[in-house]
RNA sequence: GCGGCGGUAGCUCAGUGGUUAGAGCACCUGACUGUGGCUCAGGGGGUCGGGGGUUCAAUUCCCCUUCGCCGCCCCA
């Protein structure tokens, strides 16, 4: 085999896409729920849109971008997000304004430069909203709900948010100094690596899986003690919200969040069925990212959610719905008559049925296996002697009961035992 | 980017330093000159991931590479 799928991507076959699609469609259908409407753009953007939005320290800027220059020299990049070309469209074509509500909801592949594994690919694709121009701790919550809303309708009935603030720039500040003079004496101790990735974030000090450094950081300091009121008052509320609306999550004052727009509430919801890739989605409030890419101060939250992790966990636990998708009938062709029985066909394909044939013309005992593995429900049969009669005979695949039925009442007939089509 | 494990038919996997590399499932054909699912018989399909080395001989041993998986980093 000589061609193979880019490292870190892959094909979704066909014996998956109808899973896909279902759960594509009950995203719209949450979305809908809430007023939001949908937004595609494109595949890449200026990277300097991603440098200044994500922040140029972060991992996801300075190691995982699929940068490349076109023919005359743009600096551009695959999205590895779809917050920052969301916002950067919205200010384009003026979408809303800071004293307007506006609910985007996009589906989208994204593109991360990582070392593949299991629930990681260099190609991958997030569902997600953004609630622009609400500075109020409902509008936290709401988009909270709407991820909560989404995993139930997948099936994912338990899943449980964790919940953390951290507060402004201000206080942000504060704590980050606070943490790093906690962690002075030990941080010697630490790799070279992991020495640097602090500096540039003193929060990455909590989210550490090395034993060692949990340990160390134990009794670190806890971001809520920096909270200052504006902040502790929003994330109070958004708590009594949430608690109201019945939505489980439980606070973690070590949930931090990879980029660097985040203020003041910041969520994620983990699967335990998924590794050490254990998050599903993240999401929070970007009260400054909207400034920061040129627009007027306008407070926003939003939420990312990855496709395949959502999936991998309805399949680990075993949930996956059934969502075949097969045609209604299959004709069986045993004329040599080709163009009378393709007229035939296509006036029920004209009257909505669904019909599969064999292009082949393969023998009737090869046609009629391909009808039973195709999945359809019943098999028309088109002879010689159907065609002088003007009588199809008709075969229920599962009775395996025929009867004739004249061609000018066939695609009614067929009509009527249809199956609900597959909804589009 | 770092560390570890793996790659044999479309799929799941046997196998051996030495003739034409196997099984199950799947696929195709036939047993019925126009009838599926069950059964039976036959058939197609593999550069043993790719390249190099050791050897009289490599799918098997060694090195490199590629892809996947697991962990770290990070994240969806």
């Amino acid at each position: 085999m000589k061609f193979q799928a880019p490292r870190g991507t892959y094909d979704i076959l066909p014996e998956s896409t109808p899973l896909w699609r279902w759960a594509e469609a009950t995203f719209h259908n949450v979305c809908r729920l809430y007023g939001y409407q949908e937004i595609r753009t494109p595949a890449f953007e200026d990277t300097a849109l991603f440098v200044r939005g994500i922040g140029e320290g972060t991992d996801m800027v300075s190691k995982e971008m699929y940068n490349f220059e076109d023919r005359s020299g743009r600096k551009l990049t695959l999205k590895p997000e779809e917050t920052a070309p969301a916002i950067r469209a919205y200010l384009e074509h003026s979408l809303g304004g800071p004293d307007r509500i506006t609910r985007l909801y996009y589906i989208t592949p994204i593109f991360r430069y990582e070392r593949p594994q299991h629930g990681r690919q260099r190609q991958s694709h997030q569902t997600g909203v953004e609630l622009i121009g609400s500075p109020e701790p409902d509008a936290d919550a709401e988009v909270i709900e709407l991820t909560v809303r989404w995993y139930r309708e997948l099936g994912l009935d338990n899943v449980s948010v964790k919940l953390n603030s951290l507060g402004m720039e201000e206080c942000r500040k504060a704590y980050w100094e606070a943490l790093l003079e906690y962690a002075a004496p030990l941080i010697k101790e630490f790799k070279q690596d992991f020495r640097e990735r602090c500096e540039r974030n003193p929060l990455r000090l909590l989210d550490s899986k090395d034993e060692e450094i949990q340990k160390a950081m134990h009794d670190a300091p806890t971001v809520d003690a920096f909270l200052e009121t504006e902040s502790r008052d929003h994330y109070d509320a958004v708590k009594e919200r949430l608690q109201a609306l019945n939505v489980l999550y439980e606070e973690d004052t070590r949930l931090v969040r990879g980029l660097d727009y985040y203020t003041k509430t910041v969520f994620e919801v983990q699967s335990e069925s998924l590794g050490a890739q254990n998050a599903l989605c993240g999401g929070g409030r970007y009260d400054n990212l909207i400034e920061d890419c040129g627009g007027p101060a306008t407070p926003a939250v939003g939420v990312a959610m990855g496709i395949e992790r959502a999936l991998m966990v309805l399949k680990t636990e075993n949930r996956t719905p059934n969502t075949e998708n097969c045609p209604h009938a299959f004709a069986v062709c045993l004329t040599g008559r080709r163009s009378e029985f393709a007229k035939v066909v296509q006036s029920l394909r004209n009257a909505g049925v669904s019909v599969e044939t064999d292009p082949n013309f393969r023998s009737a005992k090869s046609q009629f296996r391909q009808a039973d593995k195709s999945g359809a429900t019943i098999a028309v049969v088109i002879g010689d002697m159907e065609l002088d009669s003007d009588e199809a005979t008709v075969k229920d695949l599962q009775q395996g009961t025929e009867q004739k039925i004249a061609m000018g009442t066939l695609a009614q007939s067929l009509r009527n035992r249809a199956v609900p089509a597959a909804d589009e």
